[in-house]
DNA sequence: TCCCTAAAGCAAAGATCATTGCGTTTAAGT
DNA sequence: ACTTAAACGCAATGATCTTTGCTTTAGGGA
């Protein structure tokens, strides 16, 4: 026995291939019948995978839901940069609708804000982050709480309880004009 | 037999004892667990009332936490009616701010923004409906959708993201008076 | 290529949830 | 006070979820 020891996960072949499946099978189905209504069972036949498989893997539907949602909005991706404050903001806000559009996005958003108790959502804090550098690159001028009562939370506002309205026109360049509004 | 029968709903007496307990078992798991992990067994348990009683009247748990965090703010409470409409949406402002302190209040925000996937339901409508009174109530100036995406969310978002940026000084009076920044 | 074993599949048992029919209680109207 | 039926409680049933022991498959290092 060598005395460096790995445990040799096994992530390739036929592991990925479940994982695939029940990912795409849990996407649809989150958009199909919303978060709450999608059960283990559910997302393995659909993935023609055994729901021994799901349960060991994952334990219970919240934290399967939860961690494939996860990756999407990429916290790598370039931020806006036209030398333009308010446009960098519009483009950002544009971004983060669209995001939220996603039902499956939108899922993990009503996930984060229910166990919000204990562990907060890092998709939101990554949000906050960004605000930051957008603002700062620019040299200040708003603050970056402003920028997240104003601009983010009545995005998460909508997403959460009036999906439809995100689709309002010029959304976020209404939200982002009121911090400047008066200034 | 009378023309116009009416169907004489019994909402006292027994039936206000059960929504009473209902209510109260309710905010407690839904603190103690999560809105997730409340069953209606669970509550019905804990109430001391059967659960078919439950099932009757509510049908799932989404809709009993849901149904239950859309009226634990009387909707009956006088409004704040200074004549001013700046002042009475800072009073009213404040108000929620004081509310959803409560852990419980919080507790079931979260259980409403979990619950509310469908679209059908928005366990805020009726702050909705306050704004839309006191807005209209001054001639209107300010439009109803401003008022939740600027007063309303930021207040929903910090209690749900950021509870304890609840305690900020004048959050109220900054949010309402960004509403009437440059007019 | 050959082991070793992580991970998937299978099947049965147990727990929990949800529905339904029926009798009882009791609020509301006369 | 009497009547009516809305709402509750109870119990049995069916559906669905969850766990568990065992077997089979196949990834990865030697």
């Amino acid at each position: 026995m060598s005395a460096t020891s790995s445990p040799a996960r096994r992530t390739g072949g036929r592991s990925a291939a479940v994982l695939a499946a029940v990912r795409s099978a849990v996407e649809e189905l989150v958009q199909e019948r919303g978060a709450a209504q999608v059960t283990i069972p559910m997302v393995a036949e659909r993935a023609g995978v055994n729901p021994t498989s799901v349960y060991r893997r994952w334990g219970d539907a919240a934290s399967m839901i939860n961690d494939l949602a996860t990756y999407r909005m990429s916290p790598d991706r370039p931020l806006p940069d036209t030398g333009d404050l308010r446009a960098d903001l519009i483009d950002w806000a544009q971004e983060i609708i669209e995001h939220f559009r996603q039902p499956a996005a939108a899922a993990m958003l009503r996930g984060g804000a229910a166990a919000a108790g204990a562990g907060d959502s890092d998709c939101l804090r990554n949000r906050r982050a960004e605000a930051t550098l957008l603002v700062e690159r620019a040299g200040g001028g708003v603050p970056v709480d402003d920028v997240i009562d104003h601009v983010i939370a009545p995005i998460v506002y909508r997403v959460l309880f009036r999906p439809w309205s995100l689709d309002q026109a010029d959304l976020a360049a209404d939200l982002v004009n009121r911090l400047f509004a008066g200034r």
